[in-house]
DNA sequence: GTGGTCTAGACCACC
DNA sequence: GTGGTCTAGACCACT
């Protein structure tokens, strides 16, 4: 369920959140269901333990899991229906300098826009 | 017309980069015309020479700007006209995370078309 | 396995990269596997780690070295069986004046030949 | 007569040095025949004066051309007839990383030699 | 004055 | 522990 590209320059940790929301997303996890322990996640991946707790708590702060202690880690309510504001202008600035960057490689913007929509509608629900 | 936001999470020696690569696109800097001299910018962006001469080594390598010894550096003849498929291919890379976050954020890929339009129409020649 | 030369005019960053190439041809260094990290290497050489991750940055840009971020710096795979033609000519810019000031010195075509072909077998798989 | 290549990585003044040293070997500087002066070939050349003094001094200090006080430089005696060991030394640590590169490059024996033999030749007595 | 190399040492992100 | 970024300051090669 949680796939991690050990050749990508994306940090793992990185990869675990968005592969967590994106089970969500997915339905893969449903609301309240419980996650994978540290360790066993840790072990699948083989991965360092520290990797997979750092990523579960970046993702509480965020509010997309809560953490039971002596239970586990379990999926939040509906957590992913309402980004803050702030998140919406983080996310925007990491799309600016990218698109200057496809600027100067001479992409065209309708390049863009046909890459974008099937990394997009790639993964639906 | 360099600007380096220090708050930024991006090394300074990126946007610096990007930076030039816009003034270039803006047609701010024309083909072979001397760029400021790596103490020079340091000075006026107050920071360290060999942050600044980082990022125009960079752009040597990419084949932006070329640089002459006891002369300076000089932006580099239609440099931006021929990307390397392994350029492009770092790009998408860069892209497909993006995308991913965006959806869980709820964002529709009528608003990401939307904003990228901006973005790509913002910074025309 | 890393030597350098203190008194050499190569810049040692040069030298190091040449050495680590040098190591991959002769199979002491293979596919995946580690190479001292930069902390490692500096204190052996008595060099600055400044100089060593210089040396390693520039060999994964020609994607002959692998780095992981918290883990370490690995050799790539089968990654110099591919010179772009940039690279090549780039090195025959290098031969060109070398083979003028032979000439020069007196040096015959024969003799160039068989230094050549000692260095070029000296060093073998 | 003397030509430089401003693209070129080389530095200048090791240019002029190469270019006269070929004119001799070419036979058109003969022996005790006045070379143009530093003011002249700077012009000539639209170069800094100092690049071309450094590369006269340069030549003077291996004994190629000679100086005379008030009156000029001038083409020296067979200078290039008795190569020192130390130079034929100096020339082979030249070759040696040339030829690691090249073989990390992929490029082979007979490519190498093939080129050299044509550089070698290309500009013949 | 120009960029290139190197050292020393600090702080950060990642595993 | 790993590599990445940045500062400070020195010395060198080139024009």
């Amino acid at each position: 369920m949680i796939t991690i590209d050990k050749t990508s320059v994306q940090p793992f940790y990185e990869q675990i959140i968005l592969s967590i929301k994106r089970n969500i997303l997915l339905g893969i996890y449903e609301t309240d269901e419980k996650l994978p322990s540290v360790r066993e996640l840790a072990s699948n991946l083989m991965m360092n333990p520290n990797t997979i707790a750092k990523a579960y708590k970046s993702l509480e702060q965020e509010g997309v899991i809560v953490t039971k202690k002596g239970l586990g880690t379990f999926v939040g309510a509906l957590s992913h229906e309402k980004p803050l504001s702030t998140q919406i202008d983080g996310w925007k600035n990491k799309l600016a300098p990218i698109i200057t960057e496809a600027k100067f490689y001479g992409i065209t913007l309708e390049e863009i826009m046909k890459w974008m929509k099937e990394a997009y509608e790639g993964e639906s629900k």
